[in-house]
DNA sequence: GTTTGTTTTTAGAACGGTGCAAATTAAGTA
DNA sequence: TACTTAATTTGCACCGTTCTAAAAACAAAC
């Protein structure tokens, strides 16, 4: 025997037909039993493993889910791949992971490579940079299905998994606002990207809702969020008057502020509280702790994967749908104690 | 025209053969520079996509590499995937990622699930449970190339990336011991887990050539590193003389005993310093931060990939080499500084 | 010993691309 | 014009499965 054996080499031995070989392994009611069991016997001593590749290509399906994230190494995002992963393979799908590094080029090489790989669907968080979601728009074209999930977008007809960021920014506001800050900041991403937008109008109303005019200056939007955040905290303390709570898009972002203000030798939460999104681990273990709002970054994965298995072997009941998952306020020690406050109003 | 379309379709819609199509894709010489033309015109036109499955089957290649790691949400692994996945991009190869979960039956299942998807190959990072590696010599009698990272076994004759665990231990534990700690512990994985062993001996041999007699209640190994850490801290404080210095195996390991450390009001590094391993991003941030030893994570992942595409590319002139990658001693607040040590000895 | 009805098995066509040998066309030369 | 050579193009087989339709094998009934 030479390679790897096939359906013909067990055919060959048995001096049967690899159609019913094939029929055999599938436990196919229509092979007499002495035969299924030759073949099985015989498969098992070869170790022989059906060629998922000619599978696919007859069935059309791969059993493959392509999956984009802005960034692997960035704690929500593989803590998404973990759920996506765990709920995929116990459904017998494998993932197959790119990251566009926040590049919209990147993105659509990525998915244009997933696609040729002919993966079965898509789950995808998009860059910071894609305003277009044309790439997207052509695999959905094809029937083949999308979800997105955390960074989506609202011109695609697809499910999503999401939480309620304007929601979740409005209550972490409100509870600055009841600590008794009255300027408070916001940094998050691009102007145009989604969450960052929803998370600053929930900024925006919570302010407005309490009589606080929002202003221009406190507002920052960073293009790069590996490297920004650092000039923008300092552009805020630079202000004539300086904010007293820095609202975060993010938990990476609020790391970048409180470094900068330790540096300044700003007081966290005394002078400026800080405010993150996401609660990454390291959010608990920054001095002082990071308040921060927690999102079900496994659960948003496996949630992902699951809508998208649904869809995938039920598409004639399909409905995007969008899943909103819950959020928390976790309150830690970057902003200043509500009882204070009772007492100094 | 029906779903995605093919060479036929094109082939068909030009009138040629679809050969000369195939020819023509490939900008193959011998092929008409106007017909040449003609089917890249169309082939854009309809967004045509080279189906890598019927590719596959035909070559017996899928530019796919499986990967697996313990735990994707580990800080250090998604790093490593990161680099992993940069390079296999840049060379038109993708990754599918399946997580151990620490667990050895849940790696067999992994490997064998990559190994149906014929993947060309595998990077692995064992789990800690991972004793027998019969499942991978089985890829390899089938010529199929593994590449072991950062968890690495000795009995694989295949490339490995790796750092020098046990001369980084020794550094470190020398460091310690320079600070002036006498009584120093190690908390590491399971006793064959080879890292963990190689660090322990590093330790050990750190502590001999310094006249210190290494004891066994100061060496704890945990099986699982999410929670026995913690036990193992409180065992070490109960010990009649409790350490004044604990090296532990990993970062997440050392920040679960600082958390340990802190909640029972011992003082880091005055009372006991506290040494890690792998510079996650959160050591920096903790506090006091975590003097660790650094690894380039990114990189490892970066070159386990080179070495694997290097060998499936150039099989004839392959031979399995071991890459060392460079550590670095971090020393931050979790250890005393050395001038005490200078002033007091 | 036909006939009918079930089982069980089989050849052969897909799936979409690539490579080979052969065939066709075009161009160049005597 | 006929003949060689080079440039293009074309069927067709193959990769390993699965599925369909048809054939073969077998048993039971007349």
């Amino acid at each position: 025997m030479k390679g790897t054996p096939t359906l013909d080499d067990i055919a060959e031995a048995l001096h049967i037909s690899k159609a019913t070989v094939s029929r055999a392994l599938c436990d196919h009611p229509d092979v007499k039993p002495e035969t299924k069991q030759a073949v099985i016997a015989l498969a098992k001593k070869l170790n022989y493993e059906p060629n998922r590749l000619a599978q696919s290509l007859r069935s059309n399906k791969t059993y493959t889910i392509g999956v984009v994230v802005p960034e692997i190494a960035m704690h929500f995002f593989s803590s998404t791949l973990s759920g996506m992963q765990d709920y995929a393979l116990r459904h017998d799908y494998i993932i197959m992971v790119c990251q566009s590094m926040e590049s919209y080029q990147t993105e659509k090489i990525n998915v244009q490579k997933l696609a040729s790989n002919r993966v079965d669907g898509l789950l995808i968080s998009l860059s910071s940079e894609t305003r277009n979601v044309d790439h997207l728009r052509q695999l959905i074209e094809k029937k083949i299905p999308v979800v997105l999930f955390d960074r989506v977008c609202n011109d695609l007809d697809v499910s999503k998994v999401i939480v309620n960021d304007y929601d979740a920014a409005f209550k972490a506001v409100e509870y600055l606002i009841r600590t008794g800050c009255k300027r408070i900041a916001y940094v998050g991403g691009p102007r145009d990207l989604y969450i960052s937008a929803q998370r600053e109008q929930g900024y925006l109303d919570a302010l407005r809702k309490n009589n606080i005019a929002p202003s221009e200056d406190w507002i920052i939007h960073c293009k790069d969020l590996h490297t920004e955040p650092v000039g923008a905290t300092q552009q805020l303390l630079d202000l004539p008057h300086m904010p007293d709570a820095i609202f975060c898009m993010n938990d990476p972002i609020a790391i970048q502020v409180m470094q900068v203000l330790k540096e300044q030798n700003v007081r966290i939460p005394d002078e400026i509280s800080v405010i993150g999104f996401t609660n990454e681990p390291v959010s608990n273990f920054i001095e002082p702790s990071l308040t921060t709002v927690s999102q079900p970054s496994y659960e948003m994965g496996r949630t992902a994967a699951k809508l998208f298995i649904e869809q995938l072997e039920h598409p004639e009941s399909f409905k995007p749908i969008t899943k909103v998952l819950p959020t928390e306020l976790i309150i830690r020690n970057s902003t200043r104690k509500l009882f204070h406050n009772v007492l100094e109003t």
